[in-house]
DNA sequence: TTGTACGCGTTATCAC
DNA sequence: GTGATAACGCGTACAA
């Protein structure tokens, strides 16, 4: 397109003639027919205060007969709210969805954002064309605020959001916007107390699968591994990294053993990458928790179906994604926040694979 | 609230005062510093037909020196159009969405959507409360249409959604609204192809773990699945219904197994509950598919992980998104659309477990 | 080709 | 309490 970027011309936005819909009852088809003007139609639609009786039953009786709805379109132009957010989660390949986590996300903040009349909505931004899309959507009005689920730091979504002024919060610590309004658990103290759980129960040769090292997630969970085997003079040689996906924990699995046969845990940045991991140890004839323990992390529910069900860190999605939608709830409505990290404390989840 | 029915004072949708998010430029702006009327300006945004060259180049350099770009709530209100359709996923249970059948379905639709430069945003309409929002978003002209996956009979949203006039078409035929655009898969044909491919194999004692018998996926598959053993002149006796999840497959397959010792094959619904029903069988001393034959529905990734990997009936749901998406494109463009399923054809994926 | 003027449906600010 | 009337920002007949 020639013109400025992102007006364009709605290339294809063809003109509409969809199904006979009967247009809807306007508000002044309602004052009209309840003898008011419309300032006091809309008065008694909106809270119903400095009305009289009279007027307030005559309102309501006409908008019952015509059924009238208010459009939130208009709505939203004259109040420049739409009372609707999103939920933004980058996702580079589709498959991230069937991950435990998102559904944990959705659960969460729908309840905040309920509580708040707020309508929630999902934004998928895939990269490529649909990505400058749903910047536009998302920076242009169409919601009041964005929940956003961080991730890799190549895709400058983040920082573009919240430079638009979209007020944003962020579900997990993004690694590329510095004074952001964040809610995360503790994951190097989830390592750490991993790491150390496996140290007093006589590991005494422990590696790692981490994660991705352009994730908070990958990053932190490392470092806490590291700490707790520095804090008792053990190597800290044995890491591979992981991609988070099931397929990603076997492979690294693989090597981790290879390269280190002589480990005796390990410590798994998640617990999809974890389940492979107990097969890949299985398969080398080593014994869980006997020969090799596995200690995963996250206990979004997959950590009970393997066998042996995994010890894991908790990570607390859930309540933290309802934390997240309260913080956008009062951001929106005006409290000023302290663009400060809430950091949900680590706990472990002792089962039989450690 | 005392008003008519979701007219409501909207009621905790606070007062706005959000960060110093400077007020955007507008088109009028745009226009005094290109010196032409607003109309000029519009028109070379909405494509630049009948315009001069030279206000062209005005228009355009004032757009970008002020960076402005169109408010679409403002255009939404004009044109009655939003640029944006929602993808409705009626989801009782949160865990659905780990399902690789969404994934799919927003692989697929994503893809035609952005083709026709469509903005998919995702609503997930719970029961309770949120419901009712969900209906009033989507039927107040915040979206174009919507692309909805059919599921229990017992929500009315299908029949709301259409009622309300906004145009849309289901993914998987709704057993609840009749002249529904619709895109769907043969069912019935890809059960009745896999049971008979059990039955050509020599099973002569052939069970089914069907799906939900208020889906129509459930009752297609467990009416294929008749089909074939009627044609045959086989029992049609061993019957468990299941709820198209991994822990209800089992409990369908115990069931199943303690009532009819002696099958040879099991036709099940979903792969999901397929791969439980493997553990069970399993568990129970019997050997796939030597002593039991298992057959599974879906192949959307989960058939391939399976040990033995499962045979089963290919479910194309991202083509049949794609298409989805297509017929809702041309619905909004005015072609007018006979409300007839699309049904797309069954194939098998042939593997180990059969 | 361009500009005028009105419409989209509400909210909000005033006087009364 | 109530009612004009001006925003809100843009599209688009219609006339020029």
């Amino acid at each position: 397109m020639g013109t400025a970027a992102g007006v364009g011309p709605t290339a294809s936005r063809t003109t509409a003639r969809t199904a006979p819909r009967r247009t809807a009852p306007t508000l002044r088809q309602v004052a009209a027919a309840a003898g008011v003007s419309r300032a006091t139609a809309s008065r008694v639609i909106n809270g119903g205060h400095l009305v009289s009786d009279h007027a307030k039953q005559a309102v309501e009786a006409a908008i019952a007969e015509l059924g009238f709805t208010p459009n939130p379109v208009a709505r939203n132009l004259a109040t420049r709210r739409t009372g609707s957010v999103a939920l933004v989660v980058p996702e580079p390949n589709a498959r991230l969805l069937s991950d435990p986590f998102f559904g944990s996300v959705i659960n969460g903040l729908s309840l905040s954002l309920e509580a708040a009349d707020l309508q929630m909505i999902l934004v998928i931004a895939r990269p490529g064309p649909g990505h400058d899309r749903a910047v536009r959507y998302l920076t242009t009005g169409q919601v009041d605020g964005a929940v956003i689920t961080s991730h890799h730091r190549e895709d400058l979504l983040n920082a573009r959001l919240v430079e638009a002024g979209l007020p944003c919060v962020f579900v997990g610590r993004p690694l590329d916007v510095e004074d952001s309004h964040c809610v995360d658990m503790d994951n190097v103290g989830g390592a750490r107390l991993a790491t150390e759980y496996l140290i007093e129960h006589g590991r005494r040769r422990i590696g790692t699968v981490a994660g991705p090292a352009d994730m908070t997630a990958g990053v932190d969970r490392l470092l806490g591994w590291r700490q707790a085997l520095e804090g008792a003079g053990l190597p800290t040689d044995a890491v591979v990294h992981g991609d988070f996906t099931a397929a990603g924990g076997a492979e690294a699995t693989r090597r981790l053993l290879a390269e280190h046969p002589d480990l005796d845990a390990i410590f798994v940045a998640s617990d999809l990458m974890a389940s492979t991991a107990l097969t890949e140890v299985a398969a080398l004839g080593r014994r869980v928790p006997d020969d090799v323990a596995v200690f995963g992390f996250d206990d979004l529910g997959l950590a009970t179906t393997t066998t042996p069900p995994l010890s894991t860190v908790i990570h607390p999605v859930e309540a933290m994604a309802v934390r997240a939608g309260q913080m956008l709830v009062e951001m929106l409505s005006g409290i000023e926040h302290a663009a400060e990290p809430v950091v949900f404390p680590a706990r472990l989840a002792l089962r039989d694979s450690a």
